[in-house]
DNA sequence: CGACCATTTGATATGGATCAAGCGATGTGG
DNA sequence: CCACATCGCTTGATCCATATCAAATGGTCG
């Protein structure tokens, strides 16, 4: 456990892993907006730098944001899943890229339409700036997460996973350890060892490398710290 | 420099520091709203868990938004300077608590008035929305940060400071190394050793503790990488 | 079957954390 | 006005978690 500020304070609140903005009832109206189109697998949807004249919800498969740092590293922003809706980010242009992980189905709506929309209605604007908040609140949870230790943030990318792709205690990793190193700000070997480990411990069993078995939530909880 | 993934890319894009939100002309109508409100040194504005019934401005002062965590440790989440807006966050409830670094005076807008000014004037939820993409964009900077050595936080945080306080080359930080560390998601030591650094390097001069003045920007910057 | 790619595992190096001491500024009481 | 405590910061020595370099393993596709 690394050091960094040693409050003894009474305020003990865990990071809570919010996953990424999931729309169910939420953007009702908008969705009749967009047209549903397919990505393959490794297809780009937009790159860093694009004007960000739409924005994205995920209908199949999982999509990725990432950025190519000036040296070469790569950071995952965060993967999206069916319901989630990406492509908010900042302002006139996309501060990240999107790309299909695996092959996906997405809707596509036009910014400027939505924004339109907004100006008539009030709940398309609420709705606009809900689906933003919590955006806000996935980012701040990332943060969170990179300034732990390896074995806590990768426990608790798999508790996160496991809560949003709610098939029992079975998870079906869409993304390669490569991608989980870049989002999590480790190396795919750390990536890969901390699971090892996490097997030995017996909190998970890793019947495939793409498929995790969380064998014992409680004990991943308390490693997530 | 950390290795993380190498992708020799075609797509170099410098994390742009992007400040906290600053709304110059933004909010105008909507600062009749707010009660302008006195906060001493070290005063809480608020607190992790509190209900988010209010956004704010800062006038005068710097106020930080922290998160403890479990394990004692505290992640700084940004440093708000007068014309900066913070309290947007996620949803229902603060992520983060707000104290002021020195002393403040700070705009206390209430949440609910703005949502029903918003639903009446499409102007006014606009840039509610502009407020917090902007400030969404910021946090994604933070995490690029994150994934940096000690040197490029350090760097970039100084080069973040020095354009929010525009007074030629010479910064006076309003906050502690503690802070900063926190913020950084370093020790202290570390801190005040890439500072020393940075000085021996002729990058910058350190006056006094609090001051720091700014010798070679570009030096900074490719530090920053 | 063989080539290729993703993943795991091993050995070693290193950046930053930790532990500890020193230093300078500020403030307090005598 | 000066001794002395305190606090924030710096500097030094050492340790450790994770990166790096390297090789082995395993699964997939032609």
């Amino acid at each position: 456990m690394l050091r960094q500020t040693a409050y003894h304070a009474g305020a003990f609140k865990q990071a809570t892993n919010s996953p990424p903005v999931r729309s169910g009832e939420l953007l009702g109206a908008i969705e009749l907006m967009g047209a549903p189109m397919p990505f393959a697998r490794n297809a780009e949807i937009y790159e860093e730098g694009d004007p960000a004249e739409y924005l994205y919800k995920v209908i199949e498969g999982t999509v990725r944001t990432s950025k190519l740092l000036a040296d070469g590293r790569r950071q995952v922003g965060g993967f999206y899943l069916p319901g989630d809706v990406f492509g908010l980010e900042t302002g006139d242009e996309h501060a990240f890229s999107a790309e299909a992980i695996a092959d996906a189905k997405v809707l596509v709506i036009k910014r400027s339409a939505l924004i339109a929309l907004a100006d008539r209605d009030p709940d398309v604007a609420r709705q606009l700036w809900s689906v933003t908040c919590r955006e806000l609140g996935r980012v701040q949870d990332h943060i969170l997460l990179l300034i732990k230790s390896a074995q806590e943030r990768v426990a608790a990318f798999l508790l996160e996973m496991a809560e949003r792709v709610p098939a029992g205690n079975a998870v079906d990793l869409p993304m390669s350890r490569q991608d989980i190193a870049d989002y999590l700000g480790l190396t795919i070997e750390t990536v890969s060892r901390t699971l090892s480990r996490l097997e030995h411990l017996s909190a998970i069993e890793l019947p495939s490398s793409r498929r995790i078995v969380l064998r014992n939530r409680s004990a991943l909880s308390r490693l997530n710290a």
